[in-house]
DNA sequence: ACCTAGTTTAGATTTAGTCTAAATACAGAC
DNA sequence: GTCTGTATTTAGACTAAATCTAAACTAGGT
């Protein structure tokens, strides 16, 4: 029983508009991790008015402000989007560049070992390696 | 016995000019993780010529491509640099934007955690949380 | 000293993202 | 339902990070 969209804007105290509706319905459809470019190029379409740019951009600064969505850096310079905000990590293929995501359960928990001097907060893994897709 | 830069340089086979020296000598010396507009303001008092930040930029991509720095994604936009270049990790402070290096052996082996379908070449784990600096 | 492939340079260009100020649309009050 | 104030959207200008270009230079082998 996942949430709708609007639900979940609705939930996290994000005003609806048209546009916000249909970046984030995007962005939880897809298991991509999408550029803001890769958001409007998949987005625009499917409204009937034209989409700006900068609402792409103010749309997706404020998911990631009311914690809809996730920042994903995985590679210099371009910054990725993720609907999936529990705690998880991403495993980049380095041959396709493929991004997927790890759950938190699927790792020993690391969240302790810092200790005392280092307050940790939340912690992101980034794997690097060969994704062996002879499965499912 | 830490090596100098030049050794170093000159053991991973990047050519040597003194641009790429001042560059590499600088990183070995901080424990900073310098941006590269961070590295030209640094580093170009300390050459009698003038430095290009195209420079900047060919040397430090040089310097990831042939083992001798790495590069740091801890936040959108801006590429870091670190002259450490055993295997670690990042923590950042996020009251200050520090960034402190977190050893390997601090963390429990998860390299393995992954299995099969993924094979793990390298990973980083990224902290973000309170510094508790009271401490030499 | 010479040669040449690799490096550096200034400046133009590209790309990611932000800013601006005017037009528009949401949502609460009536 | 319509009014109204505030937040959002827009196109395009702007900024910042990084790359590209093509000419000048230099390291280092002969």
């Amino acid at each position: 029983m996942s949430l709708t969209a609007k639900e979940l804007l609705t939930i996290k105290g994000v005003k609806l508009t048209s546009q916000r509706l249909v970046i984030t319905d995007y962005l939880m459809q897809t298991h991509d991790h999408p550029t803001a470019d890769e958001v409007l190029a998949a987005v625009a379409e499917k409204l009937p008015m034209a989409l700006s740019r900068a609402t792409v951009y103010n749309t997706l600064n404020a998911l990631v402000e009311a914690g809809v969505i996730r920042e994903v850096l995985t590679e210099p310079g371009r910054t990725r989007y993720d609907a999936n905000t529990s705690e998880h990590h991403h495993f980049v293929d380095i041959n396709s560049g493929k991004i997927i995501d790890i759950p938190q359960e699927m790792l020993p928990n690391i969240e302790k070992a810092l200790g005392e001097k280092y307050k940790v907060r939340s912690y992101t893994v980034t794997f690097y390696g060969d994704l062996n897709d002879e499965s499912p």
